[in-house]
DNA sequence: TATTGTTATACTCTATAACTATA
DNA sequence: TATAGTTATAGAGTATAACAATA
């Protein structure tokens, strides 16, 4: 190994990078793609204090009230122990209600209240704006064959 | 308020949930099948300890020699502050070397050591292998569809 | 024994603010 | 003033291990 000091180098042409070998990789693009949506989640939501993965566990719950943490999670792909403090959340801030489950009595069956269901309207309104925008030079065909390819992965 | 004993609510008929309108967001698709090959990647790349963000970092570097963290950064959306702890990692391995950067004292010019090199090509052909192996039941054609449907998100 | 919920804990990635040294 | 790198810090998501109560 050489310890010594190493030669300059001259100042790049700068303007964009070479995208290399990760523009080949499809794991990378569906990252920043990934990336990018949830950003624009995060300012379309922005003042709602809501987020991607706790809407998601609202919008499992709404379409399947009485069902319990554990099987949300499996749904989501959410551990147990991270589920915790997601429900705890969506408790708190009132969206979310636990009742005891009949023939159960380790789980709780989750269900929306009455007020989880209208501010998850407003929220769901405000997210098919936020992907209508983001969107907006993609066909339905476009639209709907991203979502079809994307399913197949396990989504 | 209520604040009386809730009733019991019968247990669920189980089996798999229904997605409910999670089903018609692309992002939340998105964010699952990000997940998904992300958790396949780590599994892929078990034992030598890269994971995708790093990768992505050694990628840059390597396609485009000389070049520093700021621009790096730009390149794949990750903040100044953050690049500093990867580029480290990255030099700690002996994967990139720091050299001063010709004309612009506060810079370093990135490149890929010889021994950084052959490690990337390693890493390349396990991560080929991971995407080969997940995207097998996808023909030429939809892999390319969904590359550049991804890549229009602004990836 | 297995499942449901829970706590504790750690790691990765991302975000902002503030500092330095250069330009 | 702006840029390149850095430090400190915080938030969010995810991971494992272990426990109590129940099945």
């Amino acid at each position: 190994m050489d310890t010594a000091s190493p030669d300059p180098v001259p100042p790049e042409r700068e303007s964009a990078l070479a995208p290399g070998v990760l523009d080949d990789l499809i794991g990378y693009h569906l990252r920043r793609a990934s990336g990018v949506v949830a950003a624009d989640f995060g300012r379309a939501l922005a003042g709602t204090g809501v987020r991607q993965v706790p809407f998601a566990v609202a919008a499992m719950v709404a379409a399947n009230p009485g069902t319990n943490q554990g099987a949300v999670g499996r749904a989501l792909g959410i551990k147990r122990a991270n589920m915790v403090a997601l429900v705890n959340e969506l408790t708190d801030a009132g969206v979310v209600e636990r009742r005891p489950a009949m023939g159960n009595r380790r789980a709780f069956a989750l269900s929306l209240s009455a007020a989880g269901r209208v501010m998850f309207e407003e929220w769901m309104s405000r997210i098919l704006a936020h992907e209508d925008g983001l969107f907006s030079t993609f066909t339905p065909d476009e639209r709907a064959t991203l979502t079809a390819l994307l399913r197949r992965l396990g989504g």
